[in-house]
DNA sequence: ACCACGTGTCGATGGATGTCCACATGTGGG
DNA sequence: CCCACATGTGGACATCCATCGACACGTGGT
């Protein structure tokens, strides 16, 4: 569970990745082409080189169709477990900042 | 927005720093002794130095008392914006894995 | 004034990694 | 069978950064 946090963070801490995240959280599933279409100011093989790192963490899923690949999040993998990593620390801290500030309304909250 | 987006998963993609944030989300407060204390396999310039990118990024905050100096999380800081980036990945992704998987309880919800 | 204590800062160093180019691999069409 | 297309891979290069030791700075006590 460590792991895969660290690996979800590592993955997350650069700026391209993020795009590419959000670009597929927006679309659901875009081919490699699109991906690169979608992030200027890097190459396709640094587009692909940043996937595998997504893949390799467990941050996106894969599917092959013919000579292209398909990409989407995998939200039940490595996402969540960084998710849940800042939502723990967040519920802890709101707890103490309440107390000191008297907070009312934050915006985090759980399921259960 | 984007940029403490940036800052925050540019501070959380390191093991040590988010240790010191679980440390300071358990326990409120901490002075610079008590975190290096709590961390071990690193000396405490080093500790020191993650402190200064966790405050300079705007994931924690400091104040002086003597000669210590307590260190404890800003919960309406960076955090937030890296919470807030994750939420929105899984919430657009949720809706599209939930008509492919036929999900119905993930765990994460939002405030509004 | 002096000294112990708690922290921050600077410089050096080794390791990790983002980026690209050239090439390899697999796939579909004619 | 050959070629175009989509994508992955390996090597090279530059850059960033985590870590540490030595030193500086402020504070409190005597």
């Amino acid at each position: 569970m460590e792991q895969n946090e660290t690996l979800a963070f590592d993955a997350l801490s650069d700026r391209v990745r993020r795009r590419i995240l959000a670009a597929l959280g927006e679309h659901g599933e875009l081919s490699v082409g699109e991906i690169a279409g979608r992030i200027d100011a890097v190459g396709r093989t640094t587009v692909s080189s940043h996937l595998r790192v997504l893949r390799t963490s467990g941050l996106v899923r894969e599917r092959r169709d013919g000579r292209n690949r398909f990409y989407s999040l995998d939200t039940d993998g490595a996402v969540r477990d960084a998710f849940v990593f800042l939502q723990s620390i967040l519920r802890q801290g709101i707890t103490d900042a309440a107390a000191a500030a008297g907070e009312s309304s934050g915006g985090v909250q759980e399921t259960g």
